[in-house]
RNA sequence: GCCGGGAUAGCACAGUGGUAGUGCAGCUGAUUCGUAAUCAGCAGGUCGAGGGUUCGAAUCCCUUUCCCGGCUCCA
């Protein structure tokens, strides 16, 4: 064991048998000191502390860093400790469960249990009052090494057929256990020296969940719950969890009267109320603006085509569960679109192209209707009917970076343009499965990450995560809260057009194939307006809002005056509404902040006598303008501003 | 699709076998008021839909539609 070094907040500590350096005890010692829950490997792999000397055994010449709860390891360590100790209590309470898998996520932790009765709230406080009994009693969790052949004999006799079934996986001679308090579990570990490591932890909500994620399989019971390194980040956690209900688009969408779901027309399918009709008619303004800016040509297309076009289109064979039965018409079948793309190769091979055409980009909101199964529908986030910003650039292959270049451009600003600062790309190369030469997706790949690389966009690979036709950039934007969406993605394209065989006229006088991309900004208008909901909490920037001020009167004296006001308003572009009725100011206000207006103009005897305006923002602050062409300069600065 | 929970007035909810309730919103009247809720009165329901059990069902049973939380995180 000579040479191993431990660094604990900052001093290298060397580990030693006899005479030179530290013992492991005293080490161990000095690490609980500081709280540290596990080590980390200088490849960053984690171990027990409790597992120091076999480390130095087998580990020579390594040098290992104390990790504790306040880094990202030491917390998923901790709340990996705690599924544990959960599924502890329940063995405890509940003896006939069977236990699974309890892994930490991004945010918490769960574990599956197979049990014929699920578990109710109540259980769950139950369970919680026993974990921290458990957790009082400060037992140490036990790392134990055994063959797999012992492994199985242990879990068959104690009856946990998927601890068996998992063993039986694992590729290797032996496999590690952690006992704590008398309960056993096969884990790869690491864990916390003791249970009295968790000092902050809650069970959040009961599921089900397949066995390994396969609906073929057993549904389980799954418990999900968070732990934190203090009360205080947990209860900031908690708080966090509220503020995202309070967010939820679908119940904003419903106090601001900007969208509905009913029962009688169907899932998935979106009525826009006035409201939300009027944002949605800003961001397409806005949209189509910038695509004719951009030197896109804007197409519409039908919302059906006879089953021909997506039996070569080959929709019909890799996407056809989402795609609805056909319709008889006049004997023919009929499709409801899935896709845009078709419609747009059609126009495209309306006429011959030329190698000074390209690129062609065709731009389109379409809408489109997919099969989502009924459990996956979620209010806009996820629907059956959606309108998509699509558009797909023809161009040689030699013009994919500099489009590409354009396209990320593009994204970025419109995404920033709602309010969108921070994001993460990911590029997605070559699948197992795909369609296209290897020169093609080689050439198409490196075009992607040439572009990334020229604009100095950090991005992450996913090695094999593109679509089978393409290779392709997704952009995930993060909201105000932090949350990571999907909304853009730029994908090349070899399929369709060889499919279609569509062509263009070359500088050599003879005939090549163009590559396709295809690109979505916000991907669906009913999923980007649900974001754009949570995102902003319903408080639209003023471009956006669909009432852009509210005029209230303090009496009905000034009624006509508020009218009149409102009127100048109105003629001048602005969307306005008025509250002159008999209510106080103080009501009218509230109203108005309700619905979460930017502006509200105050109308009294002294605002009619000097012509001037007093105003009110939604976060209750107060402007003052001499006359109305004032306020009209400030609005249209405002709205130009888009801010 | 599957597991669990749910559907009661426009909205939020209470009501476990015996005459359907509360708050907000709505309507009417009073009030005319200066920065987030003035007071009073009135009206509003096939208790998601269909079937069954019962003297009697919002309540119990079956079917069905829709909604909600999940179903990638691999010991």
């Amino acid at each position: 064991m000579e040479g191993i070094v431990i660094n604990i907040e900052g001093e290298a500590v060397e580990l030693g048998s006899q005479g030179s350096g530290r013992g492991a005890d005293d080490i161990v010692k000095k690490l609980k000191k500081i709280s540290a829950l596990a080590l980390k490997s200088a490849e960053g792999s984690l171990f027990d502390i409790s597992h120091i000397t076999e480390i130095a055994e087998n580990r020579d010449g390594t040098e290992f860093t104390a990790v504790t709860i306040d880094q990202p390891e030491g917390l998923a360590v901790c709340r990996h400790s705690t599924s544990h100790i959960m599924a502890h209590a329940v063995k405890d309470i509940y003896p006939g469960v069977k236990v699974t898998i309890g892994p930490s996520t991004e945010d918490g932790f769960y574990y599956d249990f197979d049990t014929d009765t699920p578990f109710t709230p109540d259980d769950l406080s139950a369970i919680e009052k026993a974990m921290q009994k458990i957790i009082k009693r400060n037992n140490p969790f036990v790392r134990k090494t055994m063959s797999k052949a012992d492994a199985v004999k242990l879990f068959k006799a104690m009856g946990e057929d998927y601890k068996v079934e998992i063993i039986e996986a694992i590729d290797a001679g032996e496999v590690s256990l952690y006992e704590e308090g008398g309960f056993i579990d096969l884990c790869r570990g690491p864990h916390v020296p003791g249970t009295a490591s968790i000092r902050a932890f809650k069970l959040l909500k009961t599921a089900g969940a397949y066995w390994r994620g396969d609906e073929k399989n057993k549904m389980l019971q799954r418990i999900y719950g968070t732990a934190f390194a203090t009360q205080e980040e947990l209860k900031r956690h908690i708080e966090f969890l509220e503020e995202v209900k309070r967010r939820d688009h679908r119940r904003l969408g419903r106090e601001l009267d900007l969208f509905s779901i009913h029962d009688d027309i169907g899932a998935g399918l979106i009525l826009w109320h006035p409201n939300g009709a009027m944002i949605r008619k800003t961001i397409e303004d806005f949209w189509r603006e910038e695509h004719l800016k951009a030197g896109y040509k804007l197409l519409f297309s039908p919302h059906i085509a006879k089953i021909d076009l997506w039996k070569k289109s080959g929709h019909l064979d890799f996407y056809k569960e989402n795609m609805y039965t056909p319709m008889d018409i006049d004997g023919a079948d009929y499709e409801i679109k899935p896709m845009n793309c078709p419609f747009h190769i059609a126009v495209y091979k309306s006429a011959l192209r030329s190698y000074r055409d390209l690129p062609i980009k065709y731009a389109e909101l379409g809408t489109v209707y997919r099969y989502e199964r009924s459990g996956v529908l979620h209010g806009l986030l996820r629907v059956r009917g959606f309108t998509q910003d699509d558009a797909h650039i023809f161009c040689r292959v030699d013009q994919i970076e500099s489009e590409i270049l354009d396209v990320l451009d593009f994204t970025l600003y419109v995404l920033r343009t709602f309010g969108f600062e921070k994001y993460d790309v990911y590029l997605s190369t070559r699948p197992d499965k795909y369609v296209g030469t290897l020169s093609n997706w080689e050439i198409a790949t490196d075009a992607l990450r040439n572009a990334l690389e020229k604009k100095g966009i950090k991005y992450e690979t996913d090695p094999g995560e593109g679509v089978f036709y393409g290779p392709k950039i997704d952009i995930k934007v993060k909201d105000s809260l932090n949350r990571q969406w999907q909304c853009s993605t730029i994908q090349v394209d070899f399929n369709l057009p060889e499919r279609f065989d569509i062509a263009y006229r070359a500088s050599d006088d003879k005939e090549h194939m163009p590559i396709m991309i295809h690109r979505a900004l916000m991907g669906s208008l009913e999923r980007f307006f649900g974001i754009l909901i949570e995102h902003y909490a319903g408080a639209f920037p003023l471009w956006l809002s669909p009432v852009q001020v509210s005029v209230l009167t303090i009496s009905e004296r000034q009624a006509d005056y508020a009218k009149e006001t409102a009127d100048i308003l109105m003629k001048a572009g602005i969307r306005v509404e008025t509250d002159l009725g008999d209510e106080k100011i103080g009501y009218k206000i509230r109203q108005s902040s309700l619905k979460k207006i930017p502006y509200a103009v105050l109308i009294g005897d002294k605002e009619m006598e000097l012509r001037s305006l007093t105003v009110r923002k939604r976060n209750g602050e107060n402007l003052s303008f001499a006359d109305i062409n004032n306020l009209l300069d400030f609005l249209r600065e405002e709205i130009e501003s888009r801010r």
